[in-house]
DNA sequence: CGTTACGTTGATAGGAATCAATGAGGGTGG
DNA sequence: CCACCCTCATTGATTCCTATCAACGTAACG
């Protein structure tokens, strides 16, 4: 890690009243007395490098987790399908849903770039916050509606699924306030066929029309800059 | 309704540690005091008949809900893609997270047959009981699970789809310990192929092909005998 | 500079969708 | 009580989209 690096992974180990993703997290809707007790529960930031496990399946739970900043992929291994990719989760989302009915995690999270997690652990947590649990009961209700809208994305061709992607991205960022017309994708052709349930072929193909008709431009191939979103929005609306 | 349905439904209306789904619903994990004041947010048993909503989507969100007998399909609708099902809930199952992030629900819940159904109000149960969050945590976590497992089947193709759904129904009703080698489908051919994302000619061939191959029975199309879950989950072990 | 993994592009094959026709069941009204 | 209608299910023929197979291009890395 260089020197500025480092700094700015101290700049990040904030308590969660200071924090930058402020509304967008845990804390939201909880009075000061709640976020003071809350801090004391939440973990040190993780850093976690790209290919790093947040955690793996079939691990006990420990704790949830709030990705501060980068993304990770969620993952699924069953032996009769392979790996199966469900999700990206970016910044400001809760992690580790995944683990809490069985206390074990069903799914293994790694790091797709350079990221920080903070922890939220359940356990000193106890009953001392029950708006606390009010609001992951509201963010676990959220990750409900993505996954299930993200499933109906199978019921669209090839190059609509492509596109889904891509908005879904987009507005996750947007309503982060973070700049959503320009960003990387750090899944790989054939990580991009796997989540949704393509081949790298197509993929490959699908976004290279995109291009070829304007509505995206690429970079080295993993960056993407989305020039026409109304029209991404159109195309989808109106399947051919 | 008959005088026989009147008294049993009103033999379903009890309280919440009479209840015969028992640990399989909510208070599972509670104790005794705090199971008495869940029966006190606990309402009425709703009595649905087969095509009755029991909330539609875009209304604004008053209580989960805990389904104590009788099946109900979950669909949303957009207008782009039409009506999506999600999934079916069967006894023992809580529904409404869909509505838990926003405050309004992003699903519709209608009844496939005549179902009895609890409503847990979520602002009478206040911070009272700390615990029952983390129990409904629980669910919304296992829900999340079951969505995303549901989610993966759209890589296999048409047969292990439709295997997969009816092994998933199987294993549903004997984790509860109802019977479950035999069972209702009240969902339609069409139905089915809405939620397998396949069309109800596909879904018809394979339900065919699966009984002249004496995996299942079926009598009068909508009710389904497996003979053989063994080889039907060997089936979706290894692809042909 | 070779190696390796990933991406692109083309040709072909396969599985499900679509189109079309018939059959079966359930309810209604004559 | 039966004929009619209407919806759903079944079955076959054909089409279309994506997977598969194959070859080549490209970039990162040691």
């Amino acid at each position: 890690m260089s020197t500025a690096a480092r700094k700015l992974f101290h700049q990040l180990s904030v308590s969660c009243k200071d924090c930058s993703l402020g509304s967008l997290c845990v804390p939201h809707g909880l009075d000061q007395p709640d976020i003071d007790k809350l801090d004391e529960s939440v973990g040190h930031t993780k850093l976690l490098h790209s290919g790093d496990y947040l955690y793996r399946q079939n691990t006990s739970f420990k704790s949830l987790f709030a990705l501060k900043s980068g993304s990770v992929k969620i993952v699924t291994n069953d032996p009769n399908v392979g790996e199966s990719i469900l999700g990206v989760y970016l910044p400001g989302e809760i992690i580790g849903f995944d683990g809490l009915s069985s206390e074990v995690y069903q799914c293994s999270i790694q790091a797709l770039e350079t990221s920080n997690i903070c922890e939220i652990n359940l356990d000193t947590l106890q009953a001392d916050i029950p708006n606390i649990y009010k609001q992951l009961l509201k963010h676990a209700s959220k990750a409900i509606n993505h996954t299930q809208t993200a499933g109906s994305v199978n019921k669209a061709n090839a190059k609509n699924r492509v596109v889904s992607f891509l908005l879904d991205i987009a507005e996750r960022y947007q309503a982060r306030g973070y700049f959503h017309t320009e960003f990387d994708l750090y899944l790989s052709r054939g990580e991009l066929g796997n989540l949704l349930n393509l081949t790298p072929e197509t993929i490959s193909r699908n976004i290279r029309q995109l291009e070829r008709e304007k509505y995206i431009t690429l970079k080295n191939n993993r960056r993407v800059v989305l020039n026409n979103i109304e029209g991404l929005k159109k195309l989808n609306c109106s399947p051919p």
